[in-house]
DNA sequence: GTGCTTGCAAACGTTTTGCAGACTC
DNA sequence: GAGTCTGCAAAACGTTTGCAAGCAC
């Protein structure tokens, strides 16, 4: 445990949720100016490896990391690029007809779902 | 309507479901060696502002680029990376649910769900 | 001939890697 | 002192862009 990895685990419980690698980043770096990035992907590897961290891919952006304890799903618009927490169990049937037409288990916090945000309805 | 548009559209034919932008590239340059990748971008992206070809996010991958009117979802086991086609209406009630609940109208095309195929249940 | 389309090369943003030195225990 | 962790530089990957030459119409 060194005071990167520390630091890393502050940021983590600081930026809550949609913090991407870079995010992190300049937050540690704002303690401590000479962590690089690749060790900041180092250290998120490493804590995901314990469970201690999830990722989730959003599309086209980069992958973002949050704690697992604060588990959530994410709702992301297409238009705006806005990202709505969602609970898991918003994807209850989903899982449940996934699992029982396809035998497949989903995940739902590694991925997002795409769509339109209530503001961005489309307005043609 | 250029021929190396015409290639492209013959090969979205051909590999239908599941090519990245590479994949077409190389079946393209198949038969035309000297199509830049470059020009598949484009022409994947004027196509899709046409309607014609939609792409999706398949996690970790490059984006996977379909014809419109072969319209599918994706499950992508996040173990062996299989792809599974599936149809949109396994995504009906959690497109209710969010719609809802939070406003939000899903895009299932556009995303994959990530989670475990069938052969790759969790062992532990 | 006008204007869109192309090839090439170079850049982009995100993530990964190799390596030698620095740290934790 | 052994072994892990770090910074740096460079590469990898998928994708986008600027530009000058080439093509469709």
């Amino acid at each position: 445990m060194t005071s990167s990895r520390r630091l890393l685990l502050e940021m983590l419980f600081d930026l809550s949720g949609h913090a991407s690698a870079e995010d992190l980043a300049t937050a540690v770096q704002s303690k401590a100016p000479d962590v690089n990035i690749s060790t900041i992907y180092r250290n998120l590897e490493e804590l995901e490896r314990l469970g201690v961290v999830v990722h989730a891919h959003l599309g086209h952006g980069p992958a973002t990391y949050h704690l697992a304890c604060e588990s959530h799903c994410h709702l992301v618009c297409e238009e705006c690029g806005t990202i709505v927490d969602v609970p898991e169990n918003l994807f209850q049937s989903l899982n449940r007809s996934a699992t029982k037409r396809f035998g497949f288990v989903i995940d739902p916090q590694h991925f997002a779902v795409l769509g339109r945000c209530e503001a961005c309805q489309k307005p043609e």
